[in-house]
DNA sequence: TCAAGATTGATGCAGGTGCATCGAGTGGAG
DNA sequence: CTCCACTCGATGCACCTGCATCAATCTTGA
């Protein structure tokens, strides 16, 4: 019941910890450097955009960034402040609403996908062969699926407009 | 200048972010169900017990551990709230100080580290082979020193109390 | 020797996060 | 229908973090 992890894995964690802090920090600061928001606020956004008709229900949004519910909540508050959403009553259950993205919403995404792209790029699309990302994607997925039980959507497609962390 | 990242390039960014999120979190709420403190006290109290005389700079344990100074210095107040560590003026430059770690924080460090390991083991020794734990710390070595320009310790070696995430 | 600059560590402030809890609304069992 | 359990979303509180800045001290170099 407490086996100890060997020295492989224990460095594996090491890694994985301080390479993503160091990563996903400088990705945030060329991001915010360029004047945009942090990336959570894109994460949100692509999920609105994405979504049929540019809209979600809170629950979905979080189920989608695993993130707790009231950060959603809250995040919601900051995108409705700022003019890149906005909330609509939900007619059929009226504990809910929709958040629904408006047009600044959607081109402050288009904007700040050329700044995380060229970050991505930058930090680790230079560093790694297709190949080799690859099998990162592959090994990061067999930690990914278990202490919860979520599943990440298995491979990323379209071109311009990409990722959801 | 601003070159697109690969998908396959994107798809491990998001991995690496999603999985290590979910990864720490997991180890996280293991360490306080069991009623201990964050993993940044643990990698605090390592470093201080490690260190020669049990005592280290400020300074050096803000480097050791790649946070920044403001949270080196809050860290510190926390711990000797609690009376793992203690301040100790520093007599040749006395702008700066000492801090020790006390025998409470040497025993908290000892008792955190197992349920710590136990956490490396459920969430990645046990999905990983040790072959494979490797070949995943090769790979994100390569993304690790580019952003900022710090090493990684080349690999752990200790058995009994190692990490320092 | 002395002023300018760098380094060490603390802190006020604004904002973000986790936790617990709340009120409103829904839906199912009896 | 009525109640009870549940879901949805918001919020008060405590704490934590980042940023800017401070005072104290050390170092440099003219």
């Amino acid at each position: 019941m407490k086996r100890k992890p060997s020295t492989e894995a224990t460095s594996a964690w090491i890694r994985l910890m301080r390479v993503q802090s160091r990563v996903l920090d400088c990705v945030e600061q060329d991001l915010k450097k360029a004047g945009f928001p942090p990336l959570a606020w894109y994460d949100a956004l692509l999920e609105l955009s994405r979504a049929p008709s540019g809209e979600l229900r809170p629950v979905e949004l979080e189920r989608q960034m695993l993130i707790p519910q009231y950060s959603t909540s809250r995040l919601i508050d900051r995108l409705v402040d700022e003019g890149l959403a906005s909330r609509r009553e939900c007619k059929i259950d009226k504990r809910g609403q929709f958040v629904e993205i408006t047009e600044a919403g959607r081109e402050l995404q288009k904007r700040m996908w050329g700044a995380y792209s060229a970050a991505i790029e930058k930090y680790v699309g230079s560093k790694l062969s297709d190949a080799d990302a690859v099998k990162l994607s592959g090994l990061l997925d067999r930690l990914g699926c278990s202490c919860g039980e979520m599943k990440l959507p298995p491979v990323v497609h379209s071109n311009e407009t990409t990722p959801s962390r």
